[in-house]
DNA sequence: GCCAACGTTGGC
DNA sequence: GCCAACGTTGGC
């Protein structure tokens, strides 16, 4: 089993928004490497620490789990979505999606300057300078430190 | 809104 | 295949 963390913007698509609605798919990944993270690596059962961004305390705030292996992204193909591709064809698709299921929400998020004063999560990419990947591999422990985190401040 | 860091595009 | 120009990301 593999460990995650996928950046929203709240704004276009939060924690709550699925909650909501259970099982929804990740649609507009349109980098290479996010991509092939998708397609290659992520598995049914995978979890994932679910990541705001471009919002005003950047951070996570809940998980979830990948509940459907990667398959094309049709947003690729309707030119009335700001994701539309015109070099992507259902015969040929240059972009995939997966499906993900809420898992948890955080009472209140991990957030990013916290992650950056935990020596525990000082190699996760999130807080590399210049990483900018919205589909992030994390380490089992880092995935575990980041929950144990959230689970204690919680229990105050 | 600024801007650093990166990724992509396209002319050559 | 180089690389300048341009677009995007995302914290601040």
């Amino acid at each position: 089993m593999k460990y995650w963390l996928m950046k929203s913007e709240p704004s276009a698509f939060s924690i709550d928004d699925l909650k909501k609605a259970g099982s929804e798919h990740w649609d507009g990944i349109r980098n290479y490497q996010a991509r092939n993270y998708m397609r290659d690596d992520m598995k049914v059962g995978d979890r994932v620490l679910f990541y705001h961004s471009s919002t005003e305390v950047p951070g996570v705030v809940g998980t979830a789990t990948v509940s459907r292996e990667a398959y094309p992204d049709h947003t690729a193909f309707d030119p009335e979505s700001r994701y539309f591709d015109p070099k992507s064809s259902p015969d040929n698709p240059r972009w995939m999606m997966v499906d993900l299921t809420y898992e948890s929400s955080f009472g209140q998020p991990v957030t990013l300057a916290e992650i950056r004063g935990m020596p525990k999560l000082k190699d996760m990419l999130v807080i590399r300078k210049g990483q900018r990947l919205s589909i992030q591999p994390v380490t089992k422990a880092e995935f575990e430190t980041v929950l144990k985190f959230a689970r204690a401040r919680e229990a105050r």
